[in-house]
DNA sequence: GATAGGGGTTCCACCTGATGGAAGGTCAAT
DNA sequence: ATTGACCTTCCATCAGGTGGAACCCCTATC
């Protein structure tokens, strides 16, 4: 199968097929014409990083979770352990955009939005140069 | 001020506050040795990028928010949209992971976690080549 | 005066995860 | 023979820095 037939079928794009060749994480085989040959299994893999990647896996754990894939003396705990990893990335990452979103939508709040140039927001990140200050004089 | 000291006042690292200025956010003068000199205000730019970068702003929004920062002709409505924005990038991107974390945590949850190879999360990563497989028999 | 240390400088490479585009080969149909 | 849709490689670019090498500067100490 051709890259074009790939792309569309594991859904992803021609571009990232080739560089995910790149990188090793697939082997197609090539034809008498210099074209990449996929096998299903090929298809199979791409798909399946597809999947991880959309989940946010690392494309270094897309390679150790393609190595567990296949590998039949695999155990669900060193799935698992890269699954917990990636969650706690991943509540890590929601709680820091938590408090990112508080803190400008309480200043976006605060923030007229009108033709005068008086702005909470400006304020806010000038302000705490302030507080660096009083923390610096402190210290 | 030299840049050792300009790091710790920001709280930014040295590398970045030369890569701000290779950037052309700030403009620091030189002393004749060739040391960079930041003035005051200079610090204050980058304590102030500090913080708009802690809440998500792009550089490129950060480069604009600074210069309405500079203008005393702004109105409030110009930084209030940039603000906006960033909120709505925010509320995206947790949207995102919050689905993403909701799909692993059942995942993970159905994952036994022992000796045996049967895992829920390889097989969900699998599976999902199938329902392309079925859509495209579909289509 | 030599030397050690802790600054500073530039420049170039590397990171993640692709994506865009140029220049050119291949293939099936007309 | 030529068009158009494929495919190939290679090189550059994006964000937002970070790491390191090789080298300069300044002060203090012996």
């Amino acid at each position: 199968m051709n890259i074009g037939d790939v792309a569309e079928r594991s859904g992803l794009p021609a571009k990232t097929i080739r560089y995910y060749e790149d990188i090793g994480l697939v082997k197609p085989l090539r034809s008498a014409n210099g074209y990449r040959s996929f096998r299903d299994r090929d298809v199979h893999k791409l798909a399946f990083l597809g999947r991880a990647r959309a989940l946010g896996f690392s494309i270094e754990d897309c390679r150790n979770l393609l190595k567990l894939y296949e590998d039949d003396d695999r155990t669900s705990s060193e799935v698992k352990q890269i699954a917990e990893v990636q969650l706690d990335r991943i509540d890590r990452k929601i709680a820091e955009l938590t408090e990112m979103r508080a803190t400008l939508a309480h200043l976006v709040d605060a923030c007229a939005g009108d033709h005068r140039p008086d702005c909470p927001i400006l304020a806010d990140l000038a302000a705490k140069e302030e507080e660096i200050a009083l923390l610096n004089e402190a210290g």
